[in-house]
DNA sequence: CTTGTTGCAAACGGTTTGCATGGTG
DNA sequence: CACCATGCAAACCGTTTGCAACAAG
């Protein structure tokens, strides 16, 4: 799925839910729309709060990544850090993963066809209906070793 | 490895790193060493409470399982839930995964060749050294479906 | 005007830290 | 007796919530 497609598909679910629109909630969705890895909601704030017109309170912040979560437009990343983070949901072909760089801190998306192929035979043999997976590969950097 | 031999190992690596012998470490390291799965730090201070003579406040268990983390000997699991869990490092053959129940959050440990040898696989084609790897499914257990 | 939306500040809850006490080697 | 280990309570910090002012339909 596009970015824009994305943004689209989002507005769209968000109208038939009966939402009124609102300048944070736009705000939050551009961003989302043209990020294409995960943030936190500070992360968020922050690159809102570049654009004087933009600025989004906290509050707001994670208000509406909530219910952007429950209307599975967006997902949780969780990366071991002490913050979660948040990233819109993607269709097949850009669904990905995510390396974290333990010394850095860096946070790097990756995609591979085998592992999705294991995790969805193994779905399959579980005792729990799976809806989602999360990987994350742990480990350092280029710059982090190098450095 | 055994749980016995995880005790004894912790033990060689405390005593090396210069650590003295106290009772709050001792009560938590027996504790994860009869655990085969993760358990938060509140879940550990509950457990330990319910022997009287092993009373450990939380404060301990916090600093204990953070040294034992740095000592290699306990590792983190994020499940993404609000609390983090923490669990003995496992050899190759205790080596495991986990299941997460969005419901009602109970944390179901899995371990699958196949997917290790994705990651393995995996680990060697990507811009990270990796050190560490962790999966977690999430959806709905069986009790939580039939309930 | 009815109902969703937003900002502010206070509340929350898991985790960490400062400090004084107690135990180990 | 030097230094680690522990408990207690306060501090922290990311996240959530209550409330009042606003804006969309």
């Amino acid at each position: 799925m596009s970015a824009a497609g994305w943004l689209t598909q989002a507005e769209a679910a968000l109208a038939a839910a009966g939402r009124k629109k609102g300048g944070a909630r736009r705000a939050i969705l551009e961003l989302l729309g043209a990020e294409s890895c995960a943030l936190t909601a500070i992360e968020i704030e922050d690159a809102l709060r570049a654009e004087p017109s933009r600025r989004v309170s906290r509050a707001s912040v994670y208000r509406i990544l909530d219910e952007l979560e429950g209307l599975g437009l967006v997902q949780r990343v969780d990366t071991g850090q002490p913050r979660v983070r948040y990233e819109r949901v993607f269709e097949r072909e850009d669904h990905h993963h995510h390396l974290v760089c333990d010394a850095c801190g860096v946070v790097i998306p990756f995609s591979d066809p085998a592992l999705e192929r294991a995790i969805s035979s193994l779905s399959e043999r579980v005792p729990l209906a799976v809806s989602e997976h999360e990987i994350v590969l742990h480990g350092s950097c280029r710059d982090c070793r190098t450095g």
